[in-house]
Parts: structure tokens; sequence; C-alpha cells
DNA sequence: CCTGTATAAAACCATCAGGTTATTAAACTG
DNA sequence: CAGTTTAATAACCTGATGGTTTTATACAGG
């Protein structure tokens, strides 16, 4: 996997309009009008979020008549969650955090405590 | 969790060289110095990478005499996983894609194929 | 052809991100 | 105390982001 689909797919969401627009096609397809609706923010507003969300192939679009309907492309999501998978030891097992744990206490300073 | 986490988790690794950086605290503890050096780049401009990351929460620092030790933080990791579990079905099953596929061939004009 | 609707594009602005160099601070070493 | 190492801070630059308003484009319908 390109690490520039990664660096695309993580600045992606890491906008809580353009998760909450995943969101929201998760359950379908849906207008730029119909995306927009929800939040308070202009249409040429959302038109860029929903641009940043199909560089990163995030989204698609359709044509229907003078609507272009976005659909979800959830495929560079598990690209990033692929990424994530490896560090799945790490939040799930405790044997790192008890290692770092000892090297506290080895190298810990009594004062100001 | 938060949405602000989420925002700061996705953030932080939109960036391949902090991306780099928790690939290497994977693999243990690293000075600012040693976490540095496979960069082309500057000591401050680390520096200001291991804030982004240690802002989400992504990583701690330690302190042994001038060195400031940075460890993996992985939980952050597991509420950006999280996130992402909600979309799997999207891209493992087809289910979607089928339907996302008769609703092109109904729309589709036949020209320029 | 004109009107209305749906969306994109343009121009602009403020803020943030990522980098630089130079300086400062903190802690060990002699 | 002076010097070295390690890292953070400050000041600065450039380009990207996220928003605005205004304008243009594409299509549908009377």
């Amino acid at each position: 996997m390109s690490p520039d689909l990664l660096d695309a797919t993580f600045a992606a969401l890491a906008d809580p309009t353009r998760r909450a627009i995943l969101a929201r096609l998760a359950s379908g397809e849906a207008t730029v009008t119909e995306l927009a609706a929800p939040f308070h923010m202009s249409q040429p507003a959302v038109s860029k979020h929903l641009k940043v969300l199909e560089r990163a192939g995030l989204i698609s679009r359709g044509r229907d008549a003078q609507r272009r309907p976005c659909r979800l492309e959830a495929r560079p999501l598990k690209a990033a969650t692929d990424w994530l998978e490896n560090y799945r030891d790490y939040w799930e097992d405790s044997y790192q955090r008890l290692d770092a744990l000892l090297d506290e206490l080895k190298g810990e300073e009594p004062s100001k405590g």
C-alpha cells in the first residue's frame, strides 16, 4: 500500500465533518445537498470536503440529472485498518506495559514525587 | 470517545514521518536524537512531530538525565480502530458492491464506454 | 428560451502544518 | 565554574486547510 494513500486516508478521517459524511453514506447514497443539510456550513464547503474524500478514494460519485450522488468506497479504510492492526498487541496485551513500568521504576528519582 | 481525540489521532497518523516514529517505538523506547537519525530533518522538526504525537496521546515521555525517552502509547489507536470497525462490512462483503453496480448499470449512458 | 435547482469553480481570507535556523534551558562531565 | 550533550522554544517562511461569498455550469421543465 502506498504511503500517500494512507496519508490521504488518515488526513480525510481527521475531520469530524468528513467522518460524519462517511457515516451518513454508510446508510446509502446521498446528494451533496442532502449531505450538506445537517451541517451549519455552506454548500461549497461541503463540496470541498467531498473532494477531499474523493481524492482519498473514500467516495465515488454518480450522475443523476443535475445531482451527483455520493457513494461510500470503503476500501481505503481497509488499508488504514491494516496499518493499525500492527499495533493491536500494544493496546491488547499488558506485557509491554509491565516492561515500561519496570523501566520507569529503575530510572526514577525519589525527589519531587 | 471524544471526537477531538479521533481528530488528533487521525491527524497524527496522516504524516508518514510520524507513522515511522510510531513504528520505531513499537520496538522499544527511543530518545529524540535516536528518532531523528533516520530522517533528513532537523531536530526541532522531529520535536514538533513528537509534540503532535504526544498531544494525541500516542506517546509519553520519560526522563533519563538530559534525555527524554519516548514510549509508544497505543490506546488511542484502539479508538481509531474501533471507529474503522464500523465500516468493516463495507469492504469485506460484496452485497453493497452489487447494489452499487446495479445502480450504476441502471443510470449509465451508453456513450463513452 | 427562461427559470429554477444542483453543484462546481473562483477569489479571497484566516489559521494551521511542517519545515528552517538560531537561541535557550537543563542536566551531566571535567 | 566552563563545556558538552540533549532537547525545547522562538521567530520566521511557505504552502495547505477550512471556511466564506460570488459566479459559472449543467440539466429539467414550463
